[in-house]
DNA sequence: TATTGTTATACTCTATAACTATA
DNA sequence: TATAGTTATAGAGTATAACAATA
């Protein structure tokens, strides 16, 4: 049987895992970034500025991507009490609602995939992917837990 | 050590990878999208219609983005010797090079993501994320290697 | 002065609908 | 009539720069 390249296999991997998201996102309205953005948001209540440090985004970019969010419903902004000129973005409980429902599905669609495969190699990819992410995240001196 | 569970893992390799891809692409001023038209026109030389089926996306939207790339000088528009209707799109000299600079670097980054692992995992990895391509084209009905 | 968030502006990317020119 | 491609339009998403409010 033909095999993949290790790099080509990868990145094929990462396109489909892409599209299964993108296509549950879909079904809700959702796009990538703003079900990035609720994810975010299911443990956290963070400024303008944390999220654009978590999204990888401009503040401005985040007040936008926010501003649409809320338009919806699905998040909250609140004045922080700590800080004047902060602002506290939360989601609300049609956006958890939404974004655990969409989270479900995703998971179900990755579960399936790995369904294709015996019991002993689902658990050999899982091992070694989470010892190569665990690997990566100390190279870059980044927290893997806490982040998202 | 704690391990992250299979969906989980996937979720965020897939995340790392399209980090790695977007950061490289915008070294040389491509979205992903401009870098998946380039990759896509390596080996072949689609009418408007089929990159649309190639990208999963609308012809006016494939309109648009070889206009932008053909203003850069990467691609070329033909007219078809067999449909007086259609266009044929190609990679320029420029392009190729771009692309193939382009790809080049990010096979680099995921080569170096891998030898974080040692060599008996790396190839467990690569023979089980085959074997998942493969076992999801066969039940999808998708032919893998032809495909992008 | 420095920081937080918003706004104005400009561009890419996307889809739908209407159009043209071929077939 | 049907198909290939373009264009007009509308909207999301992004960044830079300028701004107001607060620290």
């Amino acid at each position: 049987m033909e095999e993949l390249s290790a790099v080509d296999g990868l990145a094929q991997l990462s396109f489909l895992l892409q599209r299964m998201l993108e296509r549950r996102a879909g079904e809700h309205d959702l796009s990538i970034i703003q079900t990035r953005l609720l994810g975010v948001l299911r443990d956290r209540r963070p400024t303008i500025n944390e999220l654009g440090r978590l999204l990888g985004l401009d503040k401005s970019s985040v007040s936008g991507l926010v501003e649409r969010a809320e338009r919806r419903g699905l998040v909250a902004r609140s004045p922080s009490p700590a800080d004047g000129r902060s602002v506290l973005v939360t989601l609300t409980d049609s956006g958890r609602a939404l974004i655990n429902g969409a989270a479900a599905q995703f998971e179900g669609d990755v579960t399936g995939l790995l369904e294709h495969l015996p019991a002993s190699e689902r658990h050999a990819l899982t091992r070694v992917v989470s010892r190569l992410l665990v690997a990566h995240a100390a190279a870059e001196g980044v927290e893997l837990f806490p982040g998202r």
